[in-house]
DNA sequence: TTAGTTTTGTACACTTGTGTCCAGTAGTAC
DNA sequence: GTACTACTGGACACAAGTGTACAAAACTAA
């Protein structure tokens, strides 16, 4: 019968599979991470994931089965995942400053300066991948709808001074925090990144306490 | 002998070439604008620019040759080009807001949301490819350069309030402007663009009036 | 016209990648 | 042990792309 690909649990009957599933998914992410994901291929990402093609096929479906799994993957673990954390009434500025702080930081040890998965491939496939590309795409949307919130549960909470334009603020965001991963891949130092972040922060309004 | 490939000068002898080469780059420029410079292959492209592809090898001798007369096309005709021409005692800070509202005119009206090539290529090759790889950073990196001089020279020409950390300053707009410029692929909304874009000059402390 | 020069159409000999198929292998359930 | 099931290695038949080679074509100069 049709194959279930996306199951992560383990079939309780038949051979068992000879590799971790999440394991093979890290490795996959690290190869896109690094060359794109229209370069990828199934041959060179089964070798990264140290499988056959024929388990990548069985077990993944196809390379967009994959690259949903990996952009699930890579979600969790980024820098900005804490954004995404924050509920109502939990404090945001300096959750906000952290994660700029450890963007900067992560991004500019990264030996091989991957920058951001997501920013890459919203830069690579927006527009051209029906699947991938939209996902991007709704990702980032994702992102400019969240800081609107995160912005105005800041401002309700006194943490900063208050926003004329919440809406072009929280793009504002977008755009640097974007922008930043792209120029990562660049300027290699942190504390150039870092010393851009702060002031980017300080023309938010983020009172100078909360940066340490 | 050697060819010589890249001749932009007629050669006063033999057959004639069957194309206009500008015409041919610009085509590239385009086809690669919209689909990525690893996946652009030399079929698609002696397709895109209508041309064979034993005349593509013959007049061009390589994808990366191709790619450099792009990025030099791209480079005159892209909307911060104005940055460039500055010279030392024009005026700095209305050339900034006007590339500023020109590039979210011009990316929102791009019915294929491209973003722009320079960006897109960054991300796609920064650290992968060493050749248009390292072109491509390096215009980052000039990118960065010019924008503390004009930072600098609009302070002494007191068009903006003094700047602490310039080179910090310079930076956060080029992020910025990259960010803005990913960002468009998605947002696809000039108002929305232009109101984030406002803000962040308003930030630099540009006075209102220059904002027409 | 003839010689000299350069571009162009087509073909060649690869290399790489694709998705599927299936026998063989390695487990579980009874 | 005997079913039953699912994963794996290797092969297959294509499809696409690479860079080069070379004769025919198309021009200039003498």
């Amino acid at each position: 019968m049709g194959k279930d690909h996306n199951t992560p649990q383990t079939a309780r009957t038949g051979r068992p599979t000879g590799f971790a599933r999440a394991d093979a998914v890290q490795a996959a992410m690290n190869f896109v991470w690094k060359k794109g994901f229209l370069a990828a291929s199934a041959k060179e990402l089964a070798e990264a994931m140290e499988i056959q093609r024929s388990s990548f096929y069985n077990s993944f479906g196809s390379r967009e089965a994959l690259f949903r799994e990996v952009l699930a993957v890579y979600g969790a673990q980024a820098p900005d995942a804490p954004l995404r954390q924050i509920k109502s009434g939990d404090p945001v500025v300096p959750v906000m400053v952290s994660v700029l702080r450890n963007v900067c930081h992560i991004r500019a040890t990264d030996t091989e300066a991957r920058g951001c998965l997501v920013c890459n491939g919203v830069a690579e496939l927006a527009g051209v991948d029906d699947e991938i590309g939209a996902l991007l795409e709704k990702a980032v949307k994702q992102q400019v709808s969240l800081m609107e919130r995160l912005l105005l549960q800041a401002v309700r909470q006194k943490e900063m001074p208050a926003i004329h334009d919440v809406a072009a603020t929280a793009k504002s965001f977008v755009a640097f925090l974007i922008g930043l991963n792209i120029l990562s891949k660049v300027v290699r130092n942190e504390k150039q990144l870092w010393a851009s972040s702060r002031q980017f922060v300080l023309w938010l309004g983020v009172p100078k306490a909360v940066l340490s």
